[in-house]
Parts: C-alpha cells; sequence; structure tokens
RNA sequence: CGGGGCGUGGCGCAGCCUGGUAGCGCACCUGCCUUGGGUGCAGGGGGUCGGAGGUUCGAAUCCUCUCGCCCCGACCA
C-alpha cells in the first residue's frame, strides 16, 4: 500500500477524549474515530489489523471443528421472551421497533438465536456435536462505555455456542475450546492468563476467563505464586487463613455511635481496627432476605453469594427492607437479633472470632464483645469475600498475588438454561428425547486490538508484534525527490509484495523526520531505510521497531531477509 | 443512574471572571527553499464559539433550559 493514497491521518496531539494508551495511540495512528459513546469509525488501518486476528481466529476455530455462521444482529423480541431475557437482560439490551410496532434487539450475544437455529434443524444425536461460530458485531448499551475499543457499545465478537447430547461430551468440546482459546491468543503474541472466573449474565455452571495482563486492565485477578491457580478475584477460592487466636467470649456492651455507618466512620470513632468489625450487608434473591456477614476489612463478592444461593442474581436490600429485617436505619445491622425468618451467611474469615463489634440493631448503637459461636452459631459458614493479594490458595500452601487484566475471551459450561427455555431436543441413540447441553464460546475481538496495543507499545507508538502488525514492514525512502532512492523503495515495494509480505510503501514527498515519526506510531515490526549513506554501499538499512539501531544490508539480500522474518514471526 | 469536568476551524488550546463582533500552535492549499528524527520563508482557505430561549444598544463571554463528550462508582467480550 502506498502511504501517499491511503486514508492514513496520523495525529500529533492526542485528542481529548482519551485516556488509557491504547485509546490514544489508535486514535493518533489514524486507526480509529469516534462517532458516538462507545462507537467508532474502523479506518483502513484499524480494519487491517481486525482482519489479522479475525484470520487467526476463524484458522483455530476451523482447525478445532467448528463451522462459521453467520446470524443476524437484529433478533426478533419472541426468542427474547421465550428465554426470560427480554425482560432479565434489562437496559443494555437495546431495543427497536420495526413499522409494525414489533419489537427487536440488536444482539448483544446470541444464544437464543442459536438455539433456535439448532432446535429447528438439529433432530438427531448423529448430527452432534455440533460447534457454530460467527464473528459480528455485538451491541450492548453499556452504562458506561470505556476507554475506546475497550468497553464500546457496539463491538465486534467472536462467539460459539456447541451443542452435545450429554455431559460428558460438553466437557470435552469445553477443554477443546480451552486449548483453541490458548493457541489463538498465544498466536496473537499475549501475555495472558486464563482464569476461573463467574458465569455472569449468560448463565452456565463453569467457566474460564482469558485475561490479558494490562496495568490499565478493568478486572483483578490473583494467582497463586506456587501453583497454576489463577481465578477472578470475585470468584477466587480462598485457602484457610490463620484461625483467630483463641479467646474467651467477652461479654456483649452497647455503644453508642451516633451517625457512625460505615466500618470506616465506627473504626475511627471507636479507635479500634477495621478487621475487629463485623460487616453485616442485607441483599435481595428473588423474593427472600439473606443477611451476608463478611469481616471489616474483607469485601463481599456478589458474585460468591450468587453462588451460594444458587439464585441468577442478587441485590443490596432496599432501605425499607433493612428497616423491616433490623429495627434500625441503614449502618447499624448486626447479625443478633434480627426480625423474623431470615437466612443468614458468615464469610469463613468470621469461624471463632471473638470481641468484634457489630451493629447493635438499634438507631446510633454498635455492639462489641460480639463472638461467632453464641452470638450467631445458626449462620452458615461459607466462602464470601472478594479475595486479596496475600490470600491463602485454595489449591496448595501458596499464597496469592494481584493482577490487573483485560478479559479477551471467556468460556462457559451453559448446561440446558437455554435448551430447556427453548425445547432444544434431540433423540438419543434410543429414540428418546433428550435437552442438549451447551456451552458458549466468546472473544472480543475488538477488546483484543486494544488489549495487544496496551500490552506492546513504547513512548513513540505502538510496536505490533508480526502477526497482528497491519503492515509487515514500511519501506521508507528518505527523499522520493531522488532518483536512485525513489527506484530502489519501489523495485523493493513490488519485490516484497510480490513475495507476499504486506508493505506499507512511504511514498509521500515528506520530510524524513516526518515519516519516521509516522512509522514509529504506527508500529509495524520492520522498517526498511533507503538513504544515501547506505545506499552508497549498495545496501539499505533494515531495523526492527524494538529495536533503537538499523543494520545495512545489501540491496540483493533484503528481500530474502524480510521474507524470512516475517516467516518465522507469523509461523501458525 | 449518582458525583466531577469539558464543549471555540480537522487536532490541541487561549479568549469568558471584568460583554464591544474571534485568536494561537499543528494540520490543510499555493509557491520557493530544504531532505537521516515532526524543515524554513511568503501567501492563502476554513469557525452558526454544541443547540434553544432570555438579559442587553450589543453575547463566545451573563442567566435559564437542553444536547453531546470525558473521568470516578454499580456491568461485561
Amino acid at each position: 500500500m502506498r502511504q501517499s493514497k491511503m486514508l492514513l491521518p496520523t495525529l500529533r496531539d492526542v485528542p481529548a477524549e482519551a485516556e488509557v494508551i491504547s485509546h490514544k495511540l489508535m486514535l493518533r495512528a489514524g486507526m480509529i474515530r469516534q462517532v458516538a459513546r462507545g462507537i467508532y469509525d474502523f479506518l483502513p488501518l484499524g480494519v487491517r489489523v481486525l482482519r489479522k486476528i479475525e484470520r487467526i481466529i476463524r484458522e483455530e476455530m476451523d482447525r478445532a471443528g467448528a463451522q462459521e455462521v453467520l446470524l443476524p444482529a437484529i433478533c426478533p423480541s419472541e426468542l427474547w421472551q421465550e428465554s426470560g431475557r427480554w425482560e432479565k437482560y434489562g437496559k443494555e439490551l437495546l431495543r427497536i421497533k420495526d413499522r409494525n410496532d414489533r419489537e427487536f434487539c440488536f444482539g448483544p450475544t446470541h444464544e437464543e438465536v442459536i438455539t433456535d437455529l439448532v432446535r429447528r434443524d438439529v433432530r438427531s444425536y448423529r448430527e452432534l456435536p455440533i460447534n457454530l461460530y460467527q464473528i459480528q458485531s455485538k451491541f450492548r448499551d453499556e452504562v458506561r462505555p470505556r476507554f475506546g475499543l475497550m468497553r464500546g457499545r457496539e463491538f465486534i465478537m467472536k462467539d460459539a455456542y456447541s451443542f452435545h447430547v450429554d455431559r460428558a461430551d460438553c466437557d470435552r468440546e469445553y477443554e477443546n475450546m480451552f486449548q483453541t482459546y490458548r493457541r489463538i491468543f498465544d498466536r496473537c503474541a499475549l501475555a495472558y492468563r486464563p482464569v476461573e472466573a463467574d458465569t455472569g449474565a449468560i448463565g452456565g455452571s463453569r467457566s474460564h476467563e482469558f485475561q490479558v495482563l494490562a496495568e490499565s486492565g478493568e478486572d483483578a485477578i490473583v494467582s497463586c505464586n506456587a501453583c497454576e491457580y489463577a481465578a477472578n478475584v470475585e470468584k477466587a477460592g480462598i485457602g484457610d487463613g490463620t484461625p483467630p487466636a483463641a479467646a474467651e467470649p467477652t461479654s456483649l456492651v452497647d455503644v453508642p455511635t451516633p451517625g457512625q455507618r460505615t466500618i470506616e466512620e465506627v473504626s475511627a470513632f471507636m479507635k479500634m481496627k477495621p478487621h475487629r468489625f463485623i460487616k453485616t450487608l442485607l441483599y435481595v434473591a428473588g423474593d427472600t432476605v439473606v443477611v451476608a456477614l463478611v469481616r471489616g476489612d474483607h469485601a463481599l463478592s456478589e458474585a460468591k453469594l450468587k453462588d451460594v444461593l444458587g439464585t441468577p442474581g442478587v441485590e443490596l436490600a432496599p432501605e425499607s427492607t433493612v428497616e423491616a429485617v433490623t429495627g434500625a436505619p441503614v449502618g447499624f445491622a448486626g447479625p443478633i437479633g434480627l426480625k423474623g425468618k431470615v437466612r443468614l451467611l458468615a464469610d469463613h474469615a468470621l469461624a471463632g472470632i471473638t470481641a468484634a463489634v457489630s451493629g447493635a440493631n438499634k438507631a446510633d448503637v454498635h455492639v462489641k464483645g460480639v463472638s461467632a459461636s453464641r452470638d450467631f452459631p445458626n449462620a452458615e459458614m461459607v466462602d464470601l469475600r472478594i479475595a486479596r493479594a496475600g490470600d491463602r490458595c485454595p489449591r496448595c500452601e501458596g499464597t496469592f498475588v494481584l493482577q490487573r487484566g483485560i478479559e479477551v475471551g471467556q468460556v462457559f459450561y451453559l448446561g440446558t438454561k437455554y435448551s430447556e427455555a427453548l425445547k432444544a431436543n434431540v433423540l438419543d441413540g434410543e429414540g428418546k428425547e433428550r435437552v442438549l447441553e451447551m456451552g458458549c464460546y466468546g472473544i472480543g475481538v475488538t477488546r483484543t486490538i486494544a488489549a495487544a496495543i496496551e500490552q506492546n507499545h513504547d513512548d513513540a507508538g505502538i510496536i505490533w508484534p508480526m502477526p497482528l502488525a497491519p503492515f509487515h514492514v514500511v519501506v521508507v525512502p528518505v527523499n522520493v525527490t531522488d532518483e536512485r532512492m525513489r527506484t530502489t523503495a519501489e523495485r523493493l515495494y513490488a519485490e516484497l509484495t510480490a513475495r507476499g509480505v504486506e508493505v506499507l510503501f512511504d511514498d509521500r514527498d515528506e520530510r524524513p523526520g516526518v515519516k519516521f515519526k509516522d512509522a514509529d506510531l504506527i508500529g509495524c515490526p520492520l522498517r526498511i531505510t533507503i538513504g544515501p549513506r547506505a545506499l552508497e554501499h549498495d545496501a539499505v538499512e533494515l531495523k526492527r521497531r524494538t529495536e533503537k539501531a538499523a543494520t545495512e544490508v545489501p540491496i540483493a539480500d533484503v528481500v530474502e531477509q524480510v521474507v524470512a522474518i516475517v516467516k518465522a514471526e507469523t509461523a501458525a
């Protein structure tokens, strides 16, 4: 591609809208432009990178035995009514009506549509297993789109859905997809970790996220410093900590704490460390009220609470419920003397705690001397808290380190959640109807681009790994008005292109400095510079984007060298 | 949805407090110069100051409403 002809508007200044590095660099490099909140144009350079990732995904999904389909972006509400998600998905579902007032949504994910397809066209166990995938724009009317491509309202996703006659086969495919995802992200040259994850709104029972490690990541993950265990903090199992020193229960004493509601406030007011407190949180799950206790310095994981309760979701109880159950305004709840039948759950870290402080279920009063065994013996002891650095690994003697990650992919074991709702059955070998077991597997394609840049850049710009690079090499004649430089560059451009190398040819009549700055910003892995110095000995300069210095290569050899490097670094 | 901030040529900004008819850098166009890390000189084009209403002789500037965008908290690929 000739740069003089390419729509490649690089920017010297960073548009004010951008905050994180990937967003800034994509704007500056002329890859994307914002059209509306969370909605972007892809310019030619951006599209080239997008296609690279898509290609890797297609190759690996096909290799894994999946088949590509293309489902509609616009989905009829009826299917979503059938699964129950028309109501449940909430405002994130971008809804529209056609001219006849019939309701549709722009698909945020496609379990309903694919399950509908399969229930209509797959009748026999002999046609299974089947894994269908697509690469398509998805729409989620996010509360808070952010960070450019990291969280858009329209974004490109690879989504795959597999269907099986039994659990064992679905498990097999889960593993197959897990390994396929490893290959995909390995080929994208990303530093990532698969971590155990919550199943979220999509539903299901087993899930891993693929997290690209990056400071700017929105997710917090913990990984064991001794074994392979890694998980999202909201999901991570926590091994047994040191039990609190056994102490004789002390008697309960009310402490007036006027207006002190949060742990921080009461802790400061009473001059006691937060870990001596019991945080009492009221949740509603469906129509039952649950009281959850965690230690004052810990945070409750709603994902874990949800799992423990086996409900699709939990919400903090409204003020009126808190007052009805505790008899006190919000801020003074405690485990002692709750009214009515409520389910009481306590985090493991509270087992055996003595001389703790909690709310007294009276306005402006806390109580000290609380003892777990004496004062809430009926509480179910469960894992409720968000993991932190230093927590004990559930699998070994190691401890957790905390990292931030960008979730670029997730695999789910879905089970029969959708097949049951949509009545997707097949006949098995005995002629009996079986509800299909399902798995689903997503990759945020556009988010992967952002993640790749977060991980591969320097002060001058992007540093593409070869497999994702929009061009393998940029050819820069220092001065196009010089006859020999120009013709040499033209020749190399033609020869490299003929050999299958993707070349950006900077044929613009610009100063060398401008060209070098743009080349660094765009970040092609290789640069060939054609200038007077090397040309004197019939050579050009070959430089890697990762390196400062160039090496002189005879003109006669440079094509072979570049071809060899590109081949080596794009090998599947 | 709550809290904070910002809307002035393509991008980055000044001007607003203290009303007087729009400016700077970059980019863009023309010409000459220059050609190894965002070159120099000269000339030039481009802006309903986010929108609507109001105050005023006069509004980018003051007031009201509204729309958009960004950041911080509850969601997810």
